[in-house]
DNA sequence: AATAAATTCATACGTATGTTTTAAATCCTG
DNA sequence: CAGGATTTAAAACATACGTATGAATTTATT
């Protein structure tokens, strides 16, 4: 772990695997990449799919994870150091939205081709990802509807997990419209879009309820990710 | 149109196989779903399709089209009556929100499977429908950019191309959400959601800009339908 | 340098794909 | 009823798919 300089060869060919793999399969999905073409544009040998893999389900679900698992990690510490910070008051929503967004756009700048990847993933989720999908999201979202509950008291539990299955969406197209402009790198103008984003989603979970009643049933946030779909 | 009890039996094919492909694509996306699959759920025979249809991409647009057609009629018509009642005044925020939305809520309650086929597409568009797309959308997206510049005189365009871009998103999410539930229609609450859906939209479009200059270059809304992609 | 383990390679298997074809049925219209 | 349009069945087409195999080669360890 000390010296990343070196590495086994083997860990060059995962790699280079991973990194395609996120690329081709967030640019045309699970179905629309084949083996033999992933091996090729990894320059790689076919058999050292499987080899490193195992199987095709397994690569995408590798990949995936990857960086999934890095981006939900950074969203729970960022919380917890607002937390932390906030000794015991409410978080202001535009903070909670904020830990919830950062991490997506910084590693869509750091990979543009992953929040591709994420979208169509969380969008329609292959079925052999169901469980993993939902083991890796659920504790984290408990996190953030708890600081938005206790944010946003006027907002009805149901409502608020509406809402956030919108801001879901929101966020998921901000990452493809990130993804498709190739800008090189500039900071500044990468912390506006965050803010716009985030003042957007704050403003819409925000806002006072529409509706009066329980004329709202559960809504659970995506549906993907509910035990019984 | 008199009698829509009788029909030829070519037509009944035909639409059975648009029924069926609007639900398979949507569920499996246009790689997930073979011709076979797809003509054994239809229950028609093989080489109907191709009678039809002629190939699995035209099968595809068509299927799209036939009601994504429809209901950006039903935008443009709902905007313009609502202009026409406001005799040179620029309309509400939430009113114009609401002609973008109710279209989308409306076919996703009569055809419950039609949303999941709109999300996929639009967010991951397959190339063979690129341009078809284009010229789908863009009248329509101009009527309500339109709209929104008159309503919201003090948000710049280049932020209005972004929020309805996450707009957008929202919607996409709450049509996959709402033909998830397979709940039986319950007008008040379809009401209540799209209210909702609404009021969220609104806030985070008709939010105070979060930047102050031009840090925000153009991000034109959806990436797949710019001209250059 | 020698041995063992890890990795790459070309090739092949069985199956599935979208599409086409042929021929015989069945339907609808004029 | 005649005749064209539509549907069916079955088979074949070339191509692509995910995966497996076993030998060749590289890498690591002694």
């Amino acid at each position: 772990m000390a010296a990343a300089g070196k590495k086994h060869q083997s860990a060059v060919t995962a790699q280079r695997l991973l990194d395609t793999a996120e690329r081709l399969f967030g640019e045309h999905g699970y179905n629309g990449v084949g083996m033999r073409a992933l091996a090729h544009a990894a320059r790689v040998n076919l058999a050292a799919t499987t080899y490193h893999f195992g199987s095709k389900k397994i690569l995408y679900v590798e990949t995936f994870l990857r960086r999934f698992r890095a981006v939900n990690l950074r969203r729970s510490e960022l919380l917890a150091a607002a937390d932390r910070a906030a000794h015991g008051q409410p978080l202001p929503v535009e903070l909670i939205v904020e830990c919830m967004m950062r991490p997506s756009m910084e590693a869509g700048i750091e990979h543009p081709a992953f929040n591709k990847l994420v979208a169509r993933t969380l969008l329609a989720p292959p079925k052999f990802l169901h469980q993993q999908l939902q083991a890796e999201l659920e504790p984290n979202l408990k996190l953030f509807i708890g600081a938005f509950e206790r944010a946003l008291p006027q907002v009805p539990t149901d409502l608020l997990n509406l809402r956030l299955a919108l801001a879901l969406g929101a966020v998921l197209m901000f990452g493809v419209q990130m993804s498709a402009l190739k800008v090189k790198r500039d900071p500044r103008r990468e912390a506006a879009f965050l803010k716009e984003l985030v003042r957007f989603t704050a403003s819409g979970l925000a806002s006072a309820p529409a509706t009066v009643g329980a004329e709202l049933a559960r809504l659970k946030p995506p549906a993907h990710l509910k035990r019984t779909a």
